[in-house]
DNA sequence: TTGAAAGCGCTAACAT
DNA sequence: ATGTTAGCGCTTTCAA
């Protein structure tokens, strides 16, 4: 049962050393007069010792672990998310340890709970919806959060994100400019997704804005899949044939949408224009391609992990919340 | 720096017990009296404890957490496997460390040392191609190892997949049937990639087992996914138009083919046949919907779980090498 | 230059 | 029914 590995005592003992001695070999071999040195590195090598990070952890106070709170991994946008905060990590010897949320605040709420009593070092969230339990053990943990994908009005500590609103005001707005007339939103769940909510305000916000009334019957949610997307395009076709236009608020969705306007022969965009979130890979190689909003992604991981980096290196954070931005990309859906 | 999480002595001090004590109201109350146990409880709550599981985890020698090694999560594929996997476990308490190989051996065995010097307990693999230290440690670290997705001549321990080189014989097949004529492979690289490179054999077994000779021309390897895909189709187009059919080692990559046709004008399957693998969602929405092969995916991840949770459990492994099988998809494009 | 000893927070065998 | 104690494997003062 038990594995076998060396323990420092075995390879202080073998050298006939104390395990300090080995310690500072280690750590700071300088420290070592040369000939216990070898012996030392010779016993090490021997017996390819490695610390047992448990108990390090626990004498450090520091178990170079991060964890990532992620609401669905099948979901591409947060698969490459969680790949460059892992990669990122990885690089500096940190591992990430991984929990689906499934889109529930509560879920999340039990996973940073379980987190925090493995001591990990940081943190990263998805979004800015969190229970008010999971704020407050956040605080009292004192270690870095990351909150991703959208711009909190009260972070937790820190952020990396993009306005969902602003930029689904510019997506509806270019539906606008087109002159379509009448245009639908089709959104993923918003019950504790704050990306996805604040993306169908931003439509509706700017169809207001417009002078322009959106019909309820237009507007409808479903699964964040293509597969999904198809099916909900399929129902909102077959109860509203003058639809002209499509936002829909993942490009999984509108590529889905766009598939069931193929499968049913619909020309996109000249009779119904579609546009879609993400600026997945698939947005661009579809035909007709997708108009989108490019968001940064693989940034948005990156610039996460590097901000817990700086963090436990010492450096006070430059800025609490950082705007990745976004870019409407007009192509031949809409 | 430090956090103020009460620790075990604190919950003791303040109810006026010892350690030992609020361990047994904790897990194996009945063997506290009952005044004790209320006022225990009442402390527990009050101070919002929870257990230090990196002192638990050393006092046990058991961490609940197990480790996946998988090559790149942005494939929708790997993806899923993890879905199943880290939700399997999570439902167990067992939470889900994750390293990217990036397809490396090397990286791979890096990973592997780290995370048995994190002590995990149980590991995932990714595939049979590891290089002989990683089957060395994982021999001397007795733990559940799991390899996924192919079915190991020598497995480390336990494995769940499904022959890669069989299913790639049967979707030859199907095209050799159709009567086709030169048929072209499109792989992923097969460095360090054992699903990849028993898909290329296989598409060339059953190529000379029909007594047809390969181009070589007609054989292309790409990166895993839609881009690299249609990039690589438009190089096979450019140098031999007289190309019939495509034998894809994987979806994306078929589908990236697909859309290279589109955006090309020729028709699929008239005047290309175009077989995938794997069957990801996209593969049945899109015009022409993709013939493919359809791996259990999800079942993998959860198979995997489910062998762990059991070894833990101390149950001996009814098998050792779960074959999941496969299953010919025939659709539109081929 | 090297080592002894205490401590990180928990568990479990053994006492009382 | 409850408590004492040693120990998990490492790090880090402090002393020699």
């Amino acid at each position: 049962m038990a594995s076998n590995r060396p323990r420092l005592r075995d390879v202080a003992a073998r050298a006939g050393v104390s395990t300090t001695t080995v310690v500072r070999v280690m750590r700071d071999p300088a420290k070592v007069a040369q000939p216990t040195r070898a012996r030392v590195e010779e016993i090490l090598a021997e017996t390819a010792y490695t610390p047992d990070l448990l108990a390090r952890g626990l004498a450090l106070n520091r178990t170079d672990v991060a964890a990532a709170i992620v609401p669905l991994l099948t979901n591409s946008l947060v698969a490459e998310v969680v790949h460059g905060l892992s990669t990122t990590l990885e690089a500096a010897g940190i591992h990430l340890l991984l929990g689906p949320s499934g889109f529930s605040a509560a879920r999340e709420e039990a996973l940073v709970r379980a987190f925090l009593s493995r001591r990990v070092d940081a943190l990263f969230l998805t979004g800015t919806t969190h229970t008010a339990a999971t704020r407050a053990m956040l605080a009292a943990a004192r270690i870095p959060v990351i909150e991703g994908g959208n711009l909190p009005s009260a972070p937790i500590d820190m952020a990396v994100g993009f306005s969902n609103h602003a930029a689904a005001i510019v997506a509806t707005r270019h539906l606008l400019e087109r002159g379509y007339d009448p245009i639908g939103f089709l959104g993923a769940p918003s019950a504790d997704n704050d990306r996805a909510a604040d993306r169908r305000r931003g439509f509706l916000d700017a169809m207001l804005a417009a002078g322009r009334r959106v019909d309820p019957s237009l507007v409808m949610e479903t699964e964040l899949d293509m597969a999904a997307g198809a099916q909900a395009m399929n129902a909102l076709l077959d109860r509203r044939k003058e639809l002209r236009a499509l936002l829909c608020s993942a490009d999984a969705i509108a590529a889905g949408a766009l598939f069931a306007c193929q499968k049913r022969g619909i020309r996109v965009p000249d009779q119904i224009a579609i546009a879609g979130f993400d600026d997945i890979e698939i947005a661009r190689l579809v035909t007709p391609s997708l108009t989108t909003i490019r968001v940064p992604r693989l940034d948005i991981g990156r610039f996460a992990g590097e901000l817990m980096l700086s963090r436990f290196a010492g450096d006070a954070p430059r800025q609490r919340v950082i705007d990745t931005g976004f870019e409407l990309i007009v192509r031949e859906s809409a």
